[in-house]
DNA sequence: CCGATAAACCTTTTT
DNA sequence: GGTTTATCGG
């Protein structure tokens, strides 16, 4: 283990640069430096030294850590070594930024919201909203109305994919400190929405720039070769070649950068901020904050008060992890700052919370950032007053942590291409203070592996690492030792790899656990939960099928109970038993009770009720659906499981911050690339420089007077001067290397990324052997995870009934992708939402219960001539006595007393023309001819680009059934 | 070197 | 649906 900022650290004597950052306690202090240099270690003794001081109390002293748990080890770390006892600390101001807003507007916030012109008022009874789902729930809410509210705005909600971008919009900018004021934005907020456009020509210059020694075209110019491809505009837009100029063009003109920044967007700015604004009146008015908002108040009361600001400044403020600051958290630092006794440290490099808008030029940009973020807050009144010219940087150069060789290399990894024709920018080597490890022996290992069972490789080399001599690691003393299990961590970059992982190691019983979020709603206690839930609410049949599996019975079985409604006599009983409780949290104990659920699952689970049902009232049938957005969303809740004895930890890169491991296996490198494309951006979003803008726009020019959604030129022009990079997942990787003391292995499976074939690490081939462990022999800890039964043939199980995200998941991958084995599966099997559909196209008593079913009855209540645009189809077809079911989004359904009209535009030939996509037009064709009998049906897809529309013709109802038939399971 | 086309991919997580 | 990389032909 690491020899200086571990457990036993009063017997270490911190070194001179250490020892200069702990007594130097006056004055602005900035240390940016690499992992395992003790940083934390020493930002504790010089609390303690702080502290001890006869004239300092601890109240005097902000410390501001990352998490609540580093809050806690904090103060565990500092009563070692103070004069003071952890009881005389409870109280003292170690925490994080978001409690520390929160205890700031208990005391102080009353008027807060009136500085913005708001109404409501912050009180000691407002809720803080920890759970991203029940946010989620209240947006919602609170979208529904204010689009009833504001018809004006139309055009942009038909733009939106769904409304919860608006609310990370919203997150993003209070992180960035724009706020809406009753009267417009608060104090610069505008400029801010509206971009900085000499920042924005520095960018487009550094891409405009013709390569090669001018024989090449400039980055941006080949960006953009395929500007307007699979994409309508509208006719404002210039032509390809007007942008880019003629053949052999090198570079854009300079006018263009002119003409995409500026955009007419008071309409868009009205939106967001009306929207922003009544959302936060919302919320005060329901008595709740979410984490953005305790620091957005807080910010305000500390700027517009000043006997606050007077009362609420420290002597000292020193920042841990700054580099996963944000914006405003710099600003709130400087605020509470009452002196120039500033201390941040934290490490560039290991800045990886960029999507929780942490801002890495915040630690790059110390300096000019501290100097202008006090003028602006200087602005208009004195509120920073201290002297910040004289800044001090303390380097750490002493690793006690890693070999040399992980060092060595875990640097190469910031400059390792993350794609083949990446040119990275080897600059950045000189920011980085090399290293001196002063580890007592150095015998790393560094190796890759690949194989195409690459869960398989990974636990494999586990077996071959455990025990091996070999790989000998550092014991307590120093010497060398074997390594056991808990020697090794595996770090993987998705949850789902971990848990793939876990479910294989179940079947070795291997000694291994999984630390870290968990997706909770699709855990067994849940779906159970859910089953009951839903038998009580209708009886369902989905649910009973899942409860009646779990029971034992077979599926003919279930299949027989169902169809006579047959149930047994004691789930009657248990049934009628919870009918009779009130209370859902009541009824969830009940049901966990009677599985023996009694597991930390089943705790969260309780506890989530709880909170949703402490800041709302809450229904058996809105909990349904509460569970059902859950398993949809893939909502995660973080588990704390004990870790036991001698195991392997499985954890998330991410989760791995801040922790050390002797042995590092860095898996899932594999499946393409580490770096992800970028995937689908939100329609409305704010981006540094350009500012706020839409990505998508909606108006209506069509012959057929077709509404149509449009494509943003000016937006696609843009996101090209600002070229994605790959600089944060280099830096993951470079976090994953760092937390190993003395040997790290990659393993990617059988299509290896560009790291692993980049990185100069030896890569060599793997034969998986993986035996069952006896696990009396090495006292194992129990597994935290409940091995997950196989989902069998799709459509088929109880599970699958029920899981809307099976049903989902199977819908769209098995549209699209053909089975190489041949075993093509393109059906659907009762999902609930065809039931539904049915149900109420049949004029059954049912009402919706889920978005699906809302946006049903919304199409099929829209026989009065109502437009309804980018809506969700689901649409259910009989085929040779089998139910098919079809989901998809068409863009247009326009249903009138005797015409029903359905058009899907498509944008990509090479795709779009394909037999599927011809299919799917074919099936709504042919149920809406079912549906609305008598009406005439129209469905159409087009090809549609720059304005040319040309139609793709359904197929005929016989070559349609040929074609679902050849695609059924045999 | 440039443009067109085909094919593969689609996170992470804390407050 | 949208974005990115690989590949091929001129």
């Amino acid at each position: 283990m690491s020899q200086q900022p571990s457990e036993e650290a009063e017997e270490l004597t911190p070194n001179d640069r250490q020892r200069q950052l702990i007594d130097s306690t006056e004055g602005i202090y900035l240390v940016d430096a690499g992992p395992g240099t003790g940083k934390t270690f020493a930002v504790t003794r010089r609390y303690a030294n702080i502290i001890d001081q006869p004239a300092v109390d601890p109240e005097d002293v902000l410390l501001v850590t990352f998490t609540r748990s580093a809050a806690t080890e904090m103060k565990e770390r500092i009563v070692d070594h103070a004069d003071y006892s952890m009881r005389q600390l409870a109280d003292a101001p170690i925490q994080t930024f978001h409690s520390h807003c929160h205890d700031i507007l208990r005391e102080h916030g009353h008027a807060a919201p009136s500085h913005l012109g708001l109404d409501g008022r912050i009180t000691g009874s407002t809720q803080v909203i920890e759970d991203e789902l029940v946010e989620t729930k209240l947006f919602r809410e609170f979208f529904d109305q204010f689009r009833d509210d504001h018809p004006e705005y139309a055009d942009f909600y038909r733009a939106l994919s769904t409304p919860t971008e608006l609310l990370e919009l919203v997150g993003e900018l209070a992180a960035k400190g724009v706020f809406p004021t009753a009267e417009g934005w608060y104090r610069d907020g505008e400029a801010i929405l509206d971009g900085d456009f000499a920042a924005f020509k520095e960018r487009f210059d550094a891409v405009n720039q013709p390569r090669n020694g001018g024989s090449k075209q400039s980055q941006l110019r080949d960006g953009l070769s395929r500007f307007g491809r699979n994409k309508t505009y509208l006719p404002d837009a210039p032509s390809k070649s007007d942008l880019r100029g003629s053949r052999g063009t090198k570079q854009l003109d300079d006018a263009v950068a002119r003409d995409v920044f500026e955009e007419d967007r008071t309409d868009l700015k009205a939106f967001v901020h009306d929207l922003y604004f009544e959302y936060l009146a919302f919320a005060l008015q329901r008595n709740y904050l979410n984490f953005g908002f305790l620091q957005l108040f807080a910010f305000v009361c500390l700027c517009e008060n000043p006997q606050l600001r007077e009362k609420a400044r420290f002597e000292y403020v020193m920042v841990d992890e700054f580099q996963d600051t944000s914006e405003i958290q710099f600003k709130l630092a400087l605020l509470l700052a009452g002196t120039d006794n500033l201390c941040v440290v934290g490490d560039w490099k290991q800045s990886i919370y960029s999507f929780q808008y942490a801002d890495v030029d915040n630690i790059i940009e110390f300096r000019d950032r501290l100097a202008s973020f006090a003028a602006d807050l200087n602005s208009d009144a004195d509120r920073v007053d201290f002297d910040m010219d004289a800044i001090e940087r303390i380097p750490l150069e002493e690793n006690y942590r890693s070999t040399q060789t992980l060092i060595d290399i875990s640097e190469e990894a910031l400059v390792t291409p993350a794609t083949s024709s990446e040119e990275v920018d080897t600059s950045i080597l000189d920011d980085v203070v090399n290293l001196n490890s002063n580890a007592p022996f150095d015998n790393t290992t560094l190796a890759g592996y690949q194989h195409e069972d690459d869960h398989e490789a990974v636990l494999s080399l586990v077996q071959d690492i455990v025990g091996n001599d070999d790989y000998a690691v550092r014991g307590d003393d120093g010497s060398r030792r074997p390594p056991r299990y808990e020697d090794i961590a595996v770090f993987t970059r998705t949850r789902d790899f971990g848990r793939e992982l876990m479910d294989i190691a179940a079947v070795y019983d291997f000694p291994i656990a999984y630390d870290g979020g968990v997706e909770l709603f699709r855990t067994d206690p849940a779906k159970l939960l859910l089953a009951w839930l839903r038998i009580l609410d209708s009886d369902a049949d989905r649910g009973w099928a899942v409860v009646l599996e779990q029971a034992g019975y077979t599926l003919d079985e279930v299949d027989h109970i169902l169809e006579t409604g047959d149930y047994p006599e004691t789930m009657r009983t248990f049934r009628d038993g919870l009918d009779s409780m009130a209370a859902v949290g009541a009824i969830a104990r009940r049901v966990f009770d009677r599985y023996g659920c009694d597991g930390d699952y089943a705790d969260v689970i309780l506890h989530t009720i709880q909170a949703i049902h402490d800041s709302t009232t809450l229904t058996r049938g809105e909990l349904i659906q509460f569970i059902e957005r859950g398993i949809e969303a893939g909502a995660t809740h973080e588990i704390h499981t004990s870790a036991g004895e001698d195991s392997v930890t499985v954890q998330t890169i991410h989760a791995a911050k801040g922790l050390e491991y002797p042995i590092v296996i860095l898996a899932n490198m594999n499946d393409g690339r580490f770096p992800p494309s970028s995937g689908n951006s939100p329609t409305i979003s704010y981006q540094d420089p350009v500012g706020l803008r839409q990505r998508k726009l909606y108006a209506e020019i069509d012959d057929h007077a077709h509404p149509h959604v449009y494509h943003n030129w000016r937006y696609d022009v843009l996101r090209k001067c600002l070229p994605r990079e790959y600089d944060e997942e280099r830096r993951l990787l470079y976090v994953a290397i760092t937390r190993a003391e003395n040997h790290a292995f990659f393993v990617g499976g059988d299509d290896p990324n560009t790291f692993l074939e980049e990185l100069p690490v030896a890569l060599d081939q793997i034969d998986p052997v993986v035996e069952a462990v006896d696990r009396e022999a090495t006292a194992q800890a129990e597994l935290p995870f409940a091995v997950r039964t196989p989902d069998g043939p799709i459509g088929h199980t109880p599970h699958s009934l029920m899981d809307d995200s099976v049903f989902d998941d199977a819908g769209e991958s098995r549209e699209v992708s053909a089975d190489p084995d041949g075993e093509a599966r393109g059906i659907d099997f009762g999902s609930r939402v065809h039931d539904f559909a049915e149900a109420y196209a049949l004029g059954e008593d049912v009402s919706p219960s889920n978005e699906h079913e809302r946006r049903i009855v919304d199409l099929l209540d829209g026989l009065s001539g109502e437009l309804h645009v980018e809506e969700p189809v689901v649409l259910p077809l009989d085929v040779d006595g089998e139910r098919v079911t079809i989901s998809g989004i068409a863009d247009l359904v326009h249903v009138t007393a005797d015409t029903v009209e359905i058009i899907d535009y498509k944008t990509d030939r090479t795709r779009h023309a394909q037999p599927e996509y011809r299919k799917q037009l074919s099936v709504y064709y042919h149920v809406l001819s079912e549906w609305f009998d008598g009406c005439r049906v129209n469905a159409a897809i087009f090809y549609t680009s720059n304005g040319n529309r040309e139609p793709i013709e359904p197929l005929s109802l016989a070559d349609l059934r040929a074609v679902v038939r050849s695609q059924m399971p045999s």
